[in-house]
DNA sequence: ACACACTGTTTACACGATAAACAGTCCTAG
DNA sequence: CTAGGACTGTTTATCGTGTAAACAGTGTGT
């Protein structure tokens, strides 16, 4: 480890390694960082991480909201905390499972517990890789996963960085849930159903002709859950490319990702605007047909009612 | 497709689809939606999309703020149309390339490349899937991409999924670098060279030991990108699945994931104490080490400087 | 021509984060 | 053992949000 005395942390990833010192003189401390995390979370939990307000957990605490910036320099940081302790370590008991594609899809499922618990945590804005105790564990606990594997220690990131990115995204499309039902009121069923509903009610055979065929099968409605699908289809991947290099395969070029270069973002507007007349002909097609015709007048009589329908 | 009488769209929704009445009294309209959702990318495109408010948007434009919610009833629906312009129509010549694997890559660097022009797109906050024609279209073509597979319905749009959810992900690490990089001035070999620098100093090989050695190896300086490893990956899994249903192997049971009961949740409180005071004991374990005394040490001297550290 | 549906604007409000100045508390250096 | 001052939680105030409501001007269908 190298010496840390050239490092300034950034202010929040301090207290999160719990080294700040604790104030010698003055009053008793009344409140503690601990505290006024735990009420954030409860709060994000029931309420959305829209409903944390520094006024908000001060009001829960019994205090002023003021007096929160004593523990807390401020809000990123109390969020980066809340994300922090929300996290927590991963479980125990991985070292004990036997077989690295197990143990892989037991952090797996530790981490979506997670997004299950706190669907907050996606809403969270990002701002690099978080260096905090509690994610550098997972991060390890996934990286010795791995370790009797051939794979190379790039690799071996690459898997942890694969299974968080996919344990993410469940969370994404879980907090979607969760925050439609705060709004609403509705079951996951009934979410579902509405859904289902909405796409069958604006998908034309025409314009989507594969994603109507999906509708007809009634994908929407299935019960099964696709993300499991998709992990499994992932520890396949591993599993194939890891037989390839035990059988004294060939490791292929780690291909280097091209970047966009200035004209390709100046060009973008332009762009926009083609698929906009694209989009626009594609919607004087669909005016042309009848069924449609029939949700333009609905929608006229409902924008008559309400403006800006 | 369904009578859409029953569904009330979502307000946002209506207007993306390009179903709402044109006002036929009154004065000229002297703006319009498009050239508002156009300024709003370019704030998002240049600050973040914490940058795009009411305000700001009208600012660009030449306006008062108000005079927005006559074309766009709320800044939800100004974000929703935001998402669904920059998303865009998928590439045009998906339909040329040869073979699901080719054609999936394609799609997905399209969709990695939207991310790439507008990392804000991750910062637009969910609610439900986006039932929109850009991202049907999107989830079109993906459906399609794998039409001449044996896999099932269900099966289609858990690769849909797939592939959305890794595109994202990507994108998600892309938008921590935009964001720490408009904070910070620097450029992305400085941010990487940082957040090495970060872990470097904070990770001990006592508490992470094989992120420790990953450290060591030089990882998270090397220049090769782990989502392109990744996406193989996957691509992997999907065609040794497709070969073993080709090959006549029987479907393996989807399983259905269990989700937390009550319990469990109640539980987290107590289980999130019982984490503190581990830790609580590596911190201890830490403080008994020589190089963290030191970082405690600079630790005080910053946080007497600086009164929260 | 005139009512009124519509335009963009003004004014106003309820929150949000947080800076600055406050009076009370209690450790520690003299 | 007694200040001085570091520290506590509080009060007050500022600035930036999103958006409701009332406004005067405009142009179209009756």
């Amino acid at each position: 480890m190298a010496d840390s005395s050239e490092l300034d942390l950034p202010r929040g990833v301090a207290l999160a390694w719990g080294v700040s010192a604790d104030p010698q003189r003055g009053p008793k401390r009344e409140m503690s960082v601990e505290k006024i995390v735990d009420a954030a979370i409860e709060i994000a939990d029931a309420d959305g991480l829209g409903a944390v307000s520094m006024a908000a957990v001060a009001t829960r605490l019994g205090y002023t909201p003021m007096s929160l910036y004593r523990y807390v320099s401020a809000k990123d940081d109390l969020m980066l905390l809340m994300q922090e302790t929300a996290t927590g370590l991963p479980p125990a008991d991985v070292r004990d499972v036997e077989g690295w594609r197990e143990r892989l899809r037991v952090i797996f499922r530790g981490m979506v517990d997670i997004y299950l618990r706190h669907s907050w945590m996606i809403d969270v804005p990002i701002t690099g890789s978080p260096t905090t105790p509690n994610s550098s564990a997972w991060m390890d606990v996934m990286l010795e996963a791995v370790e009797g594997t051939p794979l190379s220690d790039e690799e071996r990131i690459a898997v942890a960085l694969l299974l968080t990115g996919q344990a993410r995204w469940y969370g994404t499309v879980l907090a979607g849930y969760a925050a439609t039902a705060r709004a609403t009121g509705l079951n996951p069923e009934q979410i579902t159903a509405r859904e289902a509903a909405l796409y069958d009610g604006l998908i034309s055979a025409d314009e989507f002709p594969a994603l109507r065929r999906a509708i007809d099968a009634g994908v929407f409605l299935s019960p099964a859950d696709p993300f499991l699908f998709g992990f499994d289809r992932i520890l396949d991947g591993l599993e194939a490319y890891i037989g390839r290099l035990a059988a004294g395969g060939a490791r292929p070029a780690g291909a280097d990702w091209a970047t966009l270069d200035d004209a390709d973002v100046a060009a973008d507007k332009k762009y926009r605007e083609a698929q906009r007349s694209v989009r626009e002909a594609e919607k004087t097609l669909r005016a042309a047909q009848k069924h449609v015709r029939q949700t333009l007048r609905e929608a006229r009589e409902r924008a008559s009612r309400h403006p800006l329908g």
